[in-house]
DNA sequence: GTTTATGCAAAACATTTGCATAGTC
DNA sequence: GACTATGCAAATGTTTTGCATAAAC
């Protein structure tokens, strides 16, 4: 298994936010490093938990600043809570595992030419969309058929 | 212009719930009322404000119910607010005006089955999705044509 | 030294829940 | 009369804000 460098990536962030004027502070690189070290979408409240000795208007004021600088995006979870996940920049959709939560890019889909066709009919000026996708990943599909919860 | 008629969709809305075996009461009534006047997508404290004498936990428990049921749905807005609107039965996408609210159904466009081959692809088990798309309605787009804010 | 960021506590929201009372069927 | 719905108030959970202090540039 390969695993991505965690430190490289939290020290992006940090730059990304010094290129667009914001300062390199402790606990900023704290929450960089584990903002990096995630694998999946994550809840606000869980990084606070996870870095208790900073305050929570920090955690959600940088957060903010690193959506904004496209670094990390919203996911919006079927249950209707706001999550988080590292960005690879650019817009793009999430399959999101509702069963262990783990979440990949749509690739090879081109909604945002779709959109704009449809739109078009509709005399409507296209300016955004958000689009999540729910179900099941590839692992867990497999492990569910390797030992089936119910089988008639 | 045309103007549904409001009573008789409100009506509707009491029957529906009525049909799954909740009881007509004069608070539902009251609510079916304002929702079936709404031609646009709206906030649940929204209702509360338009119907001070209802209880805030009567209005979000028959919303849930109204939406349970389909006949409600679910709008997510830009700035993330979650709001309702009536849904003209089955899955559908919006397209949601930023600059006066309305939304019209997307037609005309298989999401569906574009994320069904997309699913595919990725041996991804589709589960649901959920899309919206923001941008300006035609109506908004004419009015700032005839009188545009900034051209250079 | 000036400006920005932090931490705390409190405020602000939206939504849910427990429970006694009232209304429907 | 049995069962469901209501209203209130309080709890919940998340996110935001004001402000004095501390840190970065």
């Amino acid at each position: 298994m390969v695993r991505a460098p965690v430190y490289p990536l939290a020290q992006q962030l940090i730059q990304t936010l010094q290129e667009r004027g914001y300062r390199d502070t402790a606990p900023r690189r704290a929450l960089a490093r584990v903002i990096a070290g995630k694998d999946r979408h994550f809840a606000a409240e869980e990084l606070r938990n996870e870095l208790p000795h900073l305050g929570r208007a920090t955690i959600y004021r940088s957060l903010k600043l690193l959506v904004e600088a496209g670094v990390v995006c919203r996911v919006l979870l079927e249950d209707g809570n706001l999550h988080y996940q590292l960005s690879h920049r650019g817009h793009h959709h999430h399959l999101l595992c509702v069963e262990c939560g783990a979440s990949q890019d749509l690739v090879g889909c081109d909604v945002e030419g779709m959109l704009k066709q449809a739109a078009a009919l509709h005399n409507f000026q296209l300016n955004g969309h958000w689009l999540e996708v729910y179900g099941r990943c590839q692992t867990c599909v497999a492990k569910d058929e390797a030992s089936p919860a119910q089988v008639s």
